[in-house]
DNA sequence: GTTAGTGCAAACCTTTTGCAGCTCT
DNA sequence: AGAGCTGCAAAAGGTTTGCACTAAC
């Protein structure tokens, strides 16, 4: 179990498990991923209210720097914060829908591939790799294509006198 | 030319392109790569002591949001800002040293294969793939490997009394 | 009993926003 | 002329730090 492994590893190494910890290494594994500082943040405070947003940072820097956790960015679709899933996993890329935010993983040679070709190429050793990937998902599509064409329209309707070319106003979320 | 195809695309969609734009463009487009807002605004303070910081971001967000700029993480080795680089070069993974900073390019086929399988596996549509990969260069390998060597005499010269196993210390950046 | 870890408050860094005035086209 | 852009100041969002107290081992 991936839990009882990164205990195990910690406890290896001489660093406490304190009760806070144990709180947020449980939610990290079950929670399975995609968790930022602030989610992880609330879900704990629900099973202690009193453990502090700044623990949470601290055993988050704690990890990754372990190499327990990797932090992603998921193309910062939501915002600048990180978010973190346990190791264990075989090496995946995250595929990120920038229209409903939904996010995939994809695992696949290529991946395997990159890695290889990056280490005999350079010489290099690779510790970590992230790929991410952003797009519309089959779904958003044609929504997406319907969105554009309805805003097309809605322009032209408006008939604007001279400026030869209307130069189209952007979507913009927020 | 890069700078003429940006600036040629900016004007197409009635984007203004002013003095403060043209003085970011050019020097994003020169300086290659790698440029993070703070850098370039205090390369374009030496052509404008007026410039703000503020339309950096600014520019740099519409220039994201437009397609024309990537913006890269460089796996935040040096903090949590964002780069930029222009994107007319190929599909590319950086590959950054995280023990001397070096950031390398990796142009190779899996790229292309992996951007083709995500797309056909998931029906998806990729607009932008970003892979950032960490690790030590063949240089700092055998520095690391002196390092950790080095550190691991200090501590068994330590001589520490009980405790058998000694938790080794993590060396820290900063 | 030690030493690592926690909570709190306050700082920090990067980026965004509101608004009045300026400037491209 | 007028929409788009800039500068300024101030805020926001995410994360880190200093320090005294607490708890794991």
């Amino acid at each position: 179990m991936v839990l009882d492994s990164i205990k195990g590893s910690l406890k290896e190494r001489g660093v406490r498990l304190t009760r806070q910890r144990q709180i947020l290494l449980e939610l990290i594994d079950k929670t399975g991923e995609h968790l930022d500082a602030e989610s992880l943040f609330q879900l704990a405070k629900e099973k202690d209210p009193k453990l502090n947003r700044v623990t949470v940072y601290r055993t988050l820097k704690m990890l990754k720097a372990s190499g327990l956790v990797d932090e992603l960015d998921l193309m910062h679709y939501v915002g600048d914060q990180h978010y973190y899933e346990t190791r264990l996993k075989q090496e995946h890329a995250h595929v990120i829908c920038l229209r409903c935010g939904k996010v995939e993983e994809f695992f696949g040679e290529p991946l395997q591939r990159l890695r290889k070709q990056i280490e005999s190429h350079f010489g290099f050793q690779v510790l970590l790799a992230r790929t991410e990937v952003g797009g519309y998902c089959a779904h958003c599509q044609t929504l997406r294509a319907r969105e554009v064409e309805e805003l097309r329209m809605l322009t032209l309707g408006a008939a604007r006198p001279a400026a030869a070319r209307a130069p189209r106003k952007r979507a913009r979320r927020s």
